[in-house]
DNA sequence: AATTATTTTTAGATATATCTAAAATAATTA
DNA sequence: TAATTATTTTAGATATATCTAAAAATAATT
């Protein structure tokens, strides 16, 4: 096997390049990337260039990034390292699940195939992360579950929170006010036609959240 | 408190400065840290001169360097990083106590304070790492246990291992191959006095080990 | 279709961490 | 002590990852 070594900085770029894709379809644009990655534009042409230069991306002036096969697969493993890691940091160190984002964004990068094997029989294999997101195999395989989130639920229909999309600070800490979080039961009191708002009932108290934040807390159906 | 962040490359410096100083009592040569670090002597001047501009080490022209308080502050925290993890390779993950120290050179990087109290805690708060070396506590506290090594026994004493000081892989491979690990016993049967080498009995097996390599074994009599 | 606005890229700088070759200093030895 | 050897530092390059400012290409609007 040809062993390809990224830096932290291209693994981070070649992860935010597969989030943007949305698992490979989508092109990426130098915009997307600078804004995520909070760089600046010109900078990102370059690494563009030198991931392209490896074939992890595909690239065609001014029209956008494709990642590659290669790139997809390293990018799983990448992915699969931070979610064991935030699955340690919150069932063995009982860590809050709004604060292992930022600690796993430092111990993906630590590079022993080994110990991410081990670390993963140590958590019994585990299938989702603390946020519900599913954790890639040795293989890269996981379950795609893309769940229907509370803006696909109708009036009186109640689910249970699953995953949480957007990673943010911010986004975090209106969730814990709000009292959402995985396993928590929402029911669907109302929708806005207006602006696409939902009134939602949790633990018996009422409140509206916006289109976007609906859109960004998975559930299962019940 | 002035939060000092240093690089990695920054914190492996003021480590091998650490630990070629003594606890800090000798100065430190550029050509010995040229050595151990594999970095040409003229590299490890440049970074000899900005850990001095950040008052981590004192140095004088031509005339080597010492590590200052906070310094010596500083590398201890690095070191109780690597030596927890160290601890959480060999007990939780089940690494063979030779394997692990290469993953805790990446893994001791990870900043967060949080992470590591939370994980000395998750280990129980742990004394000794895998290799019989002290663990610094949250201030930099450790038991400071320099212990006599196989040389330092006469002839039919009997000790047990209980840290190795050198942490080569080659080094390691060794031990392994004469069955050696913390807690062997080991008995002396006899000392050549032509080059200070050492036959020893492991298992009712006699092998003899140079100098070097006896004293790179710390025991304790019984 | 022409103009304007936006996006992307190029060009040229900067900081970090490294290197080699040469100069300066210190240590050793004859 | 003078000459030789070894160590350390300086000077000047290189690679990575970033930046700003300006140019080029593409997209949107009038």
């Amino acid at each position: 096997m040809s062993n390809i070594n990224l830096s932290q900085t291209e693994e981070n770029y070649l992860k935010s390049i597969f989030h943007l894709s949305e698992l490979g379809s989508k092109k990426v644009t130098t915009n997307s990337l600078s804004k995520i990655l909070n760089i600046e534009p010109a900078s990102v042409t370059d690494m563009i260039k030198k991931l392209s230069r490896k074939k992890l991306i595909y690239h065609e002036k001014y029209k956008g990034a494709t990642i590659s096969k290669i790139g997809i697969k390293l990018a799983l493993q990448i992915i699969r390292r931070h979610r064991l890691w935030e699955v340690f940091l919150h069932d063995k160190l009982n860590f809050k699940w709004d604060q292992i984002h930022d600690i796993a964004e430092e111990l993906e990068h630590v590079s022993s195939n080994k110990l991410i094997d081990s670390l993963d029989k140590f958590l019994k294999y585990p299938k989702i992360d603390p946020h519900g997101d599913p954790i890639p195999n040795k293989l890269g395989e996981f379950n795609f579950i893309d769940k229907i989130s509370i803006s696909d639920l109708n009036i009186n229909e109640i689910g249970i929170v699953s995953r949480i999309i957007n990673e943010d600070e911010d986004f975090f800490s209106l969730l814990n006010k709000l009292n959402i979080e995985i396993g928590t039961e929402i029911k669907i009191i109302d929708k806005i036609d207006y602006d696409g708002s939902v009134e939602i009932d949790i633990n018996n108290k009422s409140v509206i959240i916006s289109k976007n934040i609906a859109e960004n807390i998975k559930i299962t159906k019940i």
